[in-house]
DNA sequence: ATAACGTATGAATGGTTGTTCATATGTTCA
DNA sequence: TGAACATATGAACAACCATTCATACGTTAT
């Protein structure tokens, strides 16, 4: 290995610039776990795996404000994560993306659960 | 589907807290997917895909202060995402978990990359 | 020992973001 | 039509976090 300095730091530097992602890529790959970094949406998502839910049913579950759900849903909707069904007064959210299971199975995985 | 007033609204509330991970499970997740939700991170990872760089090597990659790899990098090390190697004046970073690049990946078919 | 270099880190700062409050919109029912 | 209910949303606030600056620590070389 190099030193900063040195010639061959360049070409290090040059070679593993090129086999990187795109810079645009990575930005958007960000984004992506970002959904995920929320305690609050972690746990909306937990609960449409049993299936679809209205919003009102979602804070009951989780024990929080209505305003904070729907505004939580806001983000995993903008994210195509979830989709809404209307019905009448409610609005009843589920899961848009198998994926989703695979991911938090991987988080799982991960954190030893 | 009933509405949050009902009596088999409880019921359903119920049935699905049972049935979702434990609350401390959840927070760990969230925290666990919050790693990969800074673009600089990200990259740095991305880098260290290509083998161990020295801090400097990946500021220079990443066009970044020094200072900022360095703090970042003591995030992925708290995490057990990167393990260090000291050699000289010089710290070498690698990653500590061959699970990362599944990860990437996965992110990276959901963005459709 | 001193200078130069690579790295780590605390404090300060600016930007982001989750939550709350208040309120608006839309629907159902009397 | 008006009241009650479910949901959505803008504004304000607080907490968090990434970056920068300054500096300390440790190593190498002169």
């Amino acid at each position: 290995m190099s030193e900063c300095t040195h010639a061959s730091h360049r070409e290090l530097v040059n070679n593993t610039r090129e086999n990187m992602p795109e810079l645009d890529t990575m930005f958007e790959l960000a984004d992506f776990f970002k959904v995920f970094s929320d305690s609050t949406r972690i746990r909306i998502m937990s609960a449409l795996f049993q299936g679809e839910l209205s919003v009102c049913c979602i804070a009951e579950i989780l024990n929080m404000e209505q305003s904070t759900i729907s505004h939580q849903l806001r983000i995993l909707r903008r994210e195509n994560l979830v989709k809404v069904r209307k019905d009448g007064k409610q609005s009843y959210y589920s899961l848009a993306d198998d994926h989703i299971r695979q991911i938090f199975e991987m988080g799982l995985e991960h954190i030893g659960e």
